[in-house]
DNA sequence: ATAAACGCTGACATGAGTGTGAGAGTCAAG
DNA sequence: CTTGACTCTCACACTCATGTCAGCGTTTAT
């Protein structure tokens, strides 16, 4: 399969496709012209980064443990816990950040719109 | 004042409030060398600038009605509101994809922690 | 007078994945 | 054989506030 039949399954961009294996996530082989080859099983690897993508996991960190956890169960990737821990407490810290701001938010909005009732608005 | 002086006073730094000029968010005059002299009130006007900044506006934002509320109260600037308010929706976006996110985390940890325990690890 | 401390401009780097374009090679159908 | 669809590499742009460095001028204190 090439890059771009690869790309129409699954909905990601070839230039993306090309960053992933820049990246060390995808190792197509490649023909005589240049041009790369996935195999068919490429395509669930591909859903496989772009789910560890949307859990915002870098791609560094992907690679970390992506051939482990194609290979095995996620379970018996060491590197996958830790990883997901320490997301898991960087999400954590940038929602409190952002509730924060959010009360601050909402604190500057109540004040306006109590002080231009005040001044019967 | 010099842009050390006020660098000092506010703790921003010295970069930054040459970038605050740049984006029109402060208008020192000039001496005959070049340098920069800022008024005393310069000093209460970027501690402004710095908290919208905290609240996530851009310069770009603030610029457009800084200089009302410098002037007058909040409330009396009608381009704050929908602004804070355009800012509340984003952050609440930005939220329940964080939520979203720490939800499919949990889960993938949960999975892993149960399948190692269904092992006997 | 000299050195340290301060100021100036301009410009590149950052993060992190993706868009986009140029310039060129390759392949398949007409 | 030509045209169009694909592919290749390389490289810049983007967001946006800030850090940082170079190269140079100015002020202040010794």
């Amino acid at each position: 399969m090439k890059i771009g039949e690869l790309s129409a399954r699954t909905g990601v961009s070839i230039r993306s496709l090309r960053y992933y294996e820049e990246q060390g996530l995808l190792a197509p082989v490649r023909h005589e012209n240049g041009y790369r080859e996935y195999s068919p099983l490429a395509e669930e690897q591909v859903r496989t980064i772009k789910f560890y993508l949307s859990l915002g996991l870098t791609t560094e960190q992907i690679a970390g443990f992506l051939q482990c956890v194609l290979i095995n169960k996620e379970a018996f990737c060491n590197e996958v816990l830790p990883i997901y821990e320490q997301k898991l407490e960087e999400i954590d810290e940038q929602i409190r950040l952002l509730q924060h701001i959010k009360t601050n938010l909402q604190d500057r909005i109540c004040s306006i719109v109590e002080e231009r009732n005040q001044l019967g608005l």
